[in-house]
RNA sequence: GGAGAGGUGGCUGAGCGGCUGAAAGCGGCAGGUUGCUAACCUGUUAUAGGGGUGUAAACCCCUAUCGAGGGUUCGAAUCCCUCCUUCUCCGCCA
């Protein structure tokens, strides 16, 4: 959450840039609960300094009877304090993050500037398969079965597949370690408590968010959440930063409405498998870090031989959380254009710079050289979300006969022997 | 899952209804002593929110916090309830 002195010194400016991210929290009455707020906790302060002042020594029968009076004004100012401040919370954790300046003023979201492009699309000598098609008459993926068990959106990965996804994981975590990340197999559950301060709501209409019946738990949507936890309520010393975690965990997501053409097959799923990185770092380190991660996304793509375009969110598009979002784009020969044409970019990563955003509400500081304290700033990105990649590998490494060369990244980290996918069909 | 014992400041640990934001020790910081180190001595040493003085560095006042939340009471670290969590023993289990 944004700090609300900030919002109440600048105003305008918050106005400004809540109307480009499209948030739709009113700030005035935001500011309007705010003043009530404050009211309220100095009424009840002042005269918890009377009961205190009264408390020092043994009572008049007189002041037993004025205290008596004063608890229970007390007691009403203080269940309407509680009332509002939760009221207040909610609307400010709505409003989102600052913007970096840089970032494209926007009021649509599909407007992100390309900032480059990496290879080219795939050419094919024949008309190229999409990945479900491919993954069925090989046999790599069940989603009629998974259906049946879990339901729609759930798949089983199988033979080459459910290998490949442990051979990307070993693969991009060789990558990761060299850079000093510390590598990490997380929950995949976590408290509401956390969830909440990562800038998340499990509850509620819209929810992304599967909860757990009887607890206060709901399973993951990313990493994010539990590297963010990781470090909740502590305090860095300077010289111990930056901490760079990678983290491998299941996601799950609700995916409520979001069935079309476009999310077919693995694309868009309730769960997956995702290493994700996530970076505490001081304040002045935070846009070289960024940079890093994409670095890093880069280098794994690259690595795979995988076409993509980095893209820079726009206003319209960004978290609330990040005040910058760069996307990697893979080239997916089998996804259907906004055009109508086959092929298109579709996120496979995403990295953003959170400042001081999901710290302030984690209550993760630092503690600098001069001994003050102050917010970390967080960043994550993904190095590899397993379901996205896997697209990307079927559908640009197919072969005329249907076949599906294994790229040579992931060969090391396959059984010995596996180089292609083929299989005769039954 | 059952039984028992705990959760207090950076750490160890006292307090068990008012003068306790909290003894004592350790550690940390500043100063003194010192050929150097050790030892010793003195002082200091939680966090957050609000208010005030000051150009500022600072300083002063108020409030909250003794695992979390509720209750009893004029008053709670201290009594009661619920939850979380740690340890020990038993059971179960990959």
């Amino acid at each position: 959450m944004l700090d609300i002195k900030i919002i109440r010194e600048n105003p305008e400016l918050i106005k400004k840039n809540s109307k480009n991210r499209l948030s739709v929290v009113d700030i005035d009455i935001l500011l309007a609960l705010d003043t009530e707020v404050r009211t309220l906790i100095s009424q009840s302060e002042t005269a918890r300094a009377r009961r205190n002042q009264a408390s020092k020594t043994k009572p008049t029968p007189e002041i037993i009877a004025e205290m008596k009076n004063l608890g229970e004004s007390l007691k009403k100012w203080e269940t309407e304090l509680i009332e509002q401040e939760a009221k207040l919370k909610e609307m400010l954790m709505s409003v989102p993050n600052l913007t970096h300046p840089d970032v494209r003023v926007s009021d649509n979201e599909d407007d992100n500037p390309v900032l480059k492009i990496y290879g080219q699309p795939t050419k094919f000598k024949f008309s190229p398969k999409d990945h479900v098609e491919l993954a069925e008459s090989l046999d790599l993926i069940d989603f009629d079965r998974a259906t049946k068990v879990s339901g729609a959106k759930f798949y089983y990965l199988k033979n080459e597949l459910a290998l490949m996804e442990y051979a990307l994981i070993q693969y991009s975590l060789g990558i990761l370690v060299k850079r000093g990340f510390t590598p990490f197999t997380t929950p995949d559950l976590a408290k509401r408590e956390v969830l909440e301060g990562m800038g998340y709501s499990p509850r509620g209409e819209s929810t992304q968010i599967y909860n757990i019946e009887n607890s206060d738990l709901s399973l993951i949507g990313t990493a994010e959440i539990t590297m963010g936890g990781y470090h909740k309520d502590e305090v860095f010393e300077e010289a111990d930063l930056p901490k760079k975690y990678a983290a491998v965990s299941h996601c799950f997501r609700t995916e409520a409405g979001s069935y079309s053409k476009f999310s077919k097959g693995v694309f868009r799923v309730h769960q997956f498998t995702k290493i994700e990185m996530f970076a505490y770092v001081k304040p002045s380190e935070a846009e070289k870090t960024h940079l890093e991660l994409l670095e890093i996304e880069k280098k794994i793509f690259k690595g795979l031989g995988l076409p993509f375009q980095v893209i820079d969110h726009c206003t319209a598009d960004l978290g609330a959380p990040s005040i910058r979002t760069y996307d990697l784009e893979a080239w997916m020969p089998g996804k259907p254009a906004a055009d109508g044409n086959q092929g298109a970019w579709a996120e496979v990563t995403s990295t953003s710079n959170c400042t001081d955003y999901q710290s302030r509400a984690l209550n993760t500081k630092y503690r600098r050289a001069d001994g003050e304290k102050e917010l970390v700033y967080t960043l994550n990105g993904t190095a590899i979300a397993i379901p996205r990649c896997l697209i990307a590998i079927l559908e640009n490494y197919q072969n005329e006969d249907g076949s599906i060369d294994i790229p040579k990244a992931l060969v090391p980290y396959m059984p010995k022997g596996y180089k292609k996918i083929s299989r005769q069909k039954k």
